[in-house]
RNA sequence: UCGCGGGUAGUUCAACCGGUAGAACACCAGACUUUGAAUCUGGGGGUUGCAGGUUCGAGCCCUGCCCCGCGAGCCA
């Protein structure tokens, strides 16, 4: 294939840019090592995903490698549970670490000999004041800090005292480790910011052998220093720590070129607040069934949703890397998934909302198979058999007694062709007390076997259905977004106030017979209606992964918006716009 | 208030370090169709935050202003 004039499909970005630079001057004598550094607190997320593709999309770019180092350092909120699933994400996200799986807690002894080293050159000292003193001394923006009495104490004291602290002579929060830098920098980060702190609690590999742990800036650039770590990569808010980063490395005087740090924008997505503080509350307070629930953004969330690993990472390269905040739409990484859906998933057929067919003129008890296609974009994908009878369900959409304007599915005196079956022309209904529909009457073409007729008739619509007889009965969960607000939490409020409190349906649905055979996790189309997901642990349930594009609904919705604002013509007047501010 | 960073179609990103803006998704229309899907074709959309300046020429450089984000955890 030759596409002279194609633009260049290699993505690239500021960072990107920035490697590019180095390779050419030789900083790093053209070596890329990147690490992706979660702290096993909690499940991965879509917006770890961006960060995953770029760390290991770089090394493997580059022909570099990456690390996956679990930055462990505060024992508190880390769990073994964490560190495991966050493996097990990744690998099913198809990245593959270029050594072990690294963790920062293996450092502690390493950072705590560094940490004397500074001690011992009068580069940090130990406080003895209570973090609500040192949290006002610390000044304010455009405020300058003030200085600790206790920061002008001589080395030995302070080795001797640090020495103490790590063999737990002093109660937890009542010393802490600082570095010596800058009371008065603007920076707040390099105002005697904190390396150690005293916290007795159990670390989910070191136990109790610790009672102080370094703190994220002093842990976080040495330990991609001890790695041979190139270019540090992490979100945003870490801009101003920087500095520090690169404070630290320089006291340690280190015999190779330091790591550099760049920071990137997170992902932001619609409909999704990205926090693991957020994630944490809709699991404990039992609004989702747990980390693992179809409607979470969480990696295990999305695997049992549906959502293929290839459209994972297709979206998050789509998105790219910047430094700009954004917002991307969800309906972006939908597209992906149906995208790949579409040429992955078998064709099926399922009656979500079952309205019951009979046709009059069937021969009692006969079943004819057809032959179905599986996919048919794709001839190597076969076909299947499906049973067709005389008493059929359909969609309860797919008939109207009183058809609306541009309808043309099923409905008293038209004809419509039953997806590889026959055509069939509604005669009559069936109503219960309150006139509601209970059953659609009609007659065949016998001639129409396999959808078409020797006339060549044309027939607007095409709609699918299942053999009542050899209707499999099935739970299926149809999701719609779990948070109504596109920008859930925005102006402070409470991300929760804007849940969706009909985020999940439950249904109970007629599958064609090819279906009981649906492998657990596997994703199929359910014809006309979208891409729907075998549970991974019960077989009998569906969810719902992603609906279809549907024109008919976007004409409603027209219909209804246009209904709408002729009605609000006439109510118009107040209510200026609502604009959110930050808090 | 101070520091840092950012502002290009509805959204996310591009635009060979000055040559007058493109893509994807979304939206609209048409073609095709045994999924109102998919596919194909076309279309609407931008005074590049604002105002000046430099220049033959500015989204890119300069000045001022505006708006947004982050920063005062012994969280990461």
């Amino acid at each position: 294939m030759s596409h002279p004039d194609a633009p260049d499909a290699e993505s690239t970005d500021f960072i990107r840019e920035a490697i590019a630079a180095d390779n050419q001057s030789g900083t790093f004598g053209q070596r890329v090592h990147t690490r992706f550094p979660p702290e096993p607190n909690g499940y991965l997320h879509i917006g770890h995903v961006k960060s995953i593709a770029l760390n290991f999309g770089l090394a493997e770019e580059f022909d570099g490698k990456c690390n996956l180092r679990f930055d462990d350092t505060n024992p508190a909120t880390e769990r073994q549970e964490f560190a495991e699933g966050i493996q097990h994400d990744l690998a099913w996200l198809g990245f593959t670490p270029s050594g072990p799986t690294l963790y920062a807690s293996d450092y502690f002894e390493q950072l705590y000999t560094w940490a004397e080293s500074l001690v011992e050159r009068g580069l940090a000292y130990v406080d003895d004041q209570d973090s609500e003193t040192i949290s006002t001394q610390r000044g304010g923006f455009g405020q300058p800090g003030v200085e600790s009495p206790f920061r002008e104490r001589s080395a030995e004291e302070n080795l001797d005292l640090f020495r103490r602290m790590r063999a737990g002579e002093f109660d937890d929060g009542s010393r802490v480790l600082r570095a010596k830098i800058d009371m008065q920098a603007e920076n707040m980060q390099l105002r005697d910011p904190i390396m150690y702190r005293i916290k007795r609690s159990t670390h989910y590999r070191t136990g109790d052998t610790w009672v102080i742990y370094p703190t994220y800036d002093w842990a976080h650039g040495q330990s991609d220093a001890i790695e041979g770590i190139t270019h540090s990569l992490c979100t945003l808010e870490f801009m101003d720590h920087r500095a520090l980063y690169d404070w630290y490395l320089q006291q340690l005087d280190l015999p190779f070129e330091k790591p550099e740090q760049i920071e990137f924008a997170r992902l932001g997505l619609t409909h999704t607040p990205m926090s693991k503080r957020v994630f944490a509350r809709l699991v404990e307070g039992g609004y989702v069934d747990g980390w693992d629930d179809p409607r979470m953004p969480t990696v295990r969330g999305m695997r049992r949703r549906g959502y293929p690993a290839t459209a994972l990472r297709a979206f998050v390269d789509r998105v790219g890397i910047a430094r700009t905040n954004s917002t991307s739409e969800i309906e972006l990484l939908e597209s992906f998934v149906r995208d790949e859906l579409n040429q992955t998933a078998s064709r099926r057929m399922a009656v979500l909302h079952p309205l019951k067919v009979v046709i009059t003129n069937w021969p009692a008890d006969e079943v004819v198979l057809v032959e179905a296609a599986n996919n048919p974009a794709d001839p190597d994908a076969g076909t299947r058999q499906v049973p067709f009878t005389g008493e059929l369900w359909i969609e309860q959409d797919d008939f109207k007694l009183e058809p609306p304007p541009k309808y043309y599915r099923l409905s008293p005196g038209r004809e419509v062709r039953l997806r590889a079956g026959f055509y069939i022309t509604a005669t009559d209904v069936e109503t219960d007390e309150a006139g509601n529909v209970t059953t659609v009457l009609c007659t065949y073409d016998p001639e129409s076997e396999g959808g078409s007729t020797p006339d060549g008739r044309k027939v607007k619509a095409t709609i699918h259905w299942v053999s009542a007889e050899h209707a499999l009965d099935r739970t299926v969960y149809l999701y719609e977004r779990l948070f109504s607000d596109p920008f859930p939490g925005e102006g402070g409020a409470d991300p929760l106030d804007s849940l969706n409190p009909s985020s999940r349906e439950t249904v109970a649905a007629k599958l064609e017979p090819a279906l009981g055979d649906a492998a657990a996790g596997q994703v199929v189309q359910f014809e006309r209606l979208g891409y729907f997901a075998v549970d991974m642990d019960n077989p009998s349930i569906f969810h719902r992964t992603v609906g279809l594009r549907d024109e008919w609904a976007n004409i409603q919705k027209r219909n209804q918006a246009q209904a709408g604002k002729s009605k609000q013509n006439n109510q118009q007047g107040k209510q200026g716009k609502k604009k959110s501010e930050g808090a």
